[in-house]
DNA sequence: ATATTATTACGATTAAATTCGTATGTAATT
DNA sequence: AATTACATACGAATTTAATCGTAATAATAT
């Protein structure tokens, strides 16, 4: 398994705007982050440097402003925030979290085709 | 839209498990925290005051030993969370979770067969 | 009645997360 | 060259969350 990691709700919201992003810079993040959030610039600059210190972000220093790249997959995060979820709120039924999902936003067309034949593929599995 | 809340995440694990029991004393909380988390009694007991003093639990407090019940119901923070996932690790996409919860976390033939139907009902209505 | 046990109340401490000011340096502009 | 703008570093303060010890009180057992 792969190495856990646990960033705390303001390091999540910046990983979130790296893997947007691929890579930004510090004022380029804040920028996102001012826009729900009404923190000063040295804040955010902060919050990234202690999220280097951790491992959470590699960054390039080759010019002056550096650029911070993530170090996690997103893949990792969606994964394990969905377990946690699931047993916490869950109370272990994955289909839950599924029909509340489904139920409670939009999905496209191709989006619930797509899921349909996900389904079909796992019943033909059993 | 109804009041946000937002537990911590001790408060929410105590939350979950008011909401398996009902309801349901601080002794009775701590047993089951205990399973997870080395932790004192009186920790636990600070804890649940502090929800009730910011609303998240009511208390019956009738007899000597206070009945703890959750104020929130499981639906809406499953509601929250789920919202703010999409948001923060899904870019929005909501099918994406869905096909991620399905992919990696076992659901049964039954459940499987709920979640079809529900996306047909959903298709037919557009 | 006394001792034991269980419970709440509550202050205090510790730990973790967040925020920001100031110093310093570098690049760009005038 | 001097000024302005922009960047990092870093210490410190503040805020929030978590933990626990001790005292007081009530219930139960001896």
């Amino acid at each position: 398994m792969s190495k856990q990691f646990k960033p705390t709700e303001s390091e999540l919201e910046i990983l979130s705007i790296l893997w947007e992003k691929e890579h930004a810079s510090v004022r380029e993040v804040h920028e996102v982050v001012q826009l729900t959030k009404d923190v000063g610039y040295t804040t955010t600059l902060k919050l990234m440097q202690i999220m280097h210190e951790k491992g959470l972000v590699s960054r390039n220093e080759s010019s002056k402003t550096h650029i911070y790249t993530p170090l996690f997959e997103k893949e990792q995060a969606q994964e394990q925030y969905i377990t946690k979820m699931i047993k916490t709120l869950f109370s272990g039924n994955s289909s839950q979290l599924v029909l509340q999902a489904l139920g409670n936003h939009q999905s496209s067309q191709e989006e619930l085709a797509e899921i349909k034949s996900l389904i079909e593929q796992i019943e033909k599995r059993k």
